[in-house]
DNA sequence: TATGCCATGTAAAAAGTTACATGATTCC
DNA sequence: GGAATCATGTAACTTTTTACATGGCATA
């Protein structure tokens, strides 16, 4: 399962408590590698402490439990991530959308495209404007994945939409022109 | 759920059987959007043709039934399609990998990012190749994705591959030089 | 006739989501 | 004192995975 190990991964990187755990699987974690609930995570660092690859170090105000790896976390974890590259779990239901696209009617197919530029270029300038501040006022916190994954999103989000350009050539050039719009905007 | 929706629209792109159907979330669209095994298949046509989704269009050889949307179906993928762009759910173990990367030593981290880039260039020679043999013998069955999706993953291992570039520079520059292999080979 | 792929399923177990629940601290 | 947020959990339900099972057709 992957969620032990991003759990490991994550507290490796840094000790946290669930709280702080589930947050990070709300923000970069959860938009681009991974989802998980409070209700998953709670549940599933017990089972990590009972098999000894985590181990609370610090409890604090309002009953919150500092987590940190032991050892053998870390050695399970380095395992992992040096293992082959192999297939591993893929689900994304926005890229699911993109290819059942051409389910629709093609003008309707180029609209849909349209949103995607639209989405991906106002996520690329959010991702911008993080940059810049962090700059500024340097991470603090569970927020390490912070350089490596907003560049990786941007990149990621410059692909799409330099992509869903493609893809809309691509629609009106099979087409024909039976295209709602203005074709090319000067 | 979204596996109803991956269903809907590739039979709304071509009817197929459960077992074509299973292919393809093996292939391509299994690779990229959305994986499901023939066991969430099969169970699934049941209940998307109890819901008056989808209809069995013919029974073939070895007991093949082809499923085809019915216009309620093609109503219902229609709404999802067109829906604006929500959160979604995402779960990618490789991505997630990537930003785990971190927890390992630097000059590990280098390395496996180095891995990344050739596991990137392969899958990228081998999408070409795939693209070039497609353009002499056209596709055929429920291969529409073909086109929108080679291009896609051509894109997404570009990005991929320049990424890990740029985060072996990145790692290496916040490091000094505790860097194992040679820097930059020209 | 046996091997391999086509084609479909069921059942149990694991994982994840949704709904519900509650106490602690801070800030207004 | 009340609202918001921190912080953790349980229980029921849904979804997905794993293991098991089986028959049909082609071809060597």
């Amino acid at each position: 399962m992957s969620l032990s190990h991003a759990l490991l991964g994550l507290l490796a990187i840094e000790p946290a408590s669930g709280y702080e755990l589930s947050k990070e699987f709300e923000r970069d974690l959860g938009r681009y590698a991974w989802q998980a609930g409070h209700t998953s995570v709670y549940p599933e660092l017990i089972r990590l402490a009972e098999q000894g690859l985590v181990e609370v170090t610090h409890e604090g105000a309002r009953r919150s439990r500092t987590y940190a790896v032991t050892d053998k976390g870390r050695e399970e974890l380095r395992e992992w991530l040096l293992s082959p590259w192999g297939q591993g779990v893929v689900r994304n239901e926005q890229v699911l959308r993109l290819f059942l696209l051409e389910a629709l009617e093609p003008n309707e197919t180029v609209t849909a495209l349209r949103g995607v530029v639209e989405h991906a270029e106002g996520r690329m300038s959010e991702l911008r404007a993080l940059r810049e501040k962090r700059d500024v006022e340097p991470p603090e916190g569970l927020d390490v994945l912070g350089q490596l994954a907003s560049e990786y999103g941007l990149r990621q989000y410059q692909a799409l939409r330099d992509w869903a350009l493609w893809a809309i050539e691509h629609v009106n050039k099979r087409q024909g022109s039976t295209d709602s719009g203005s074709p090319r905007q000067p």
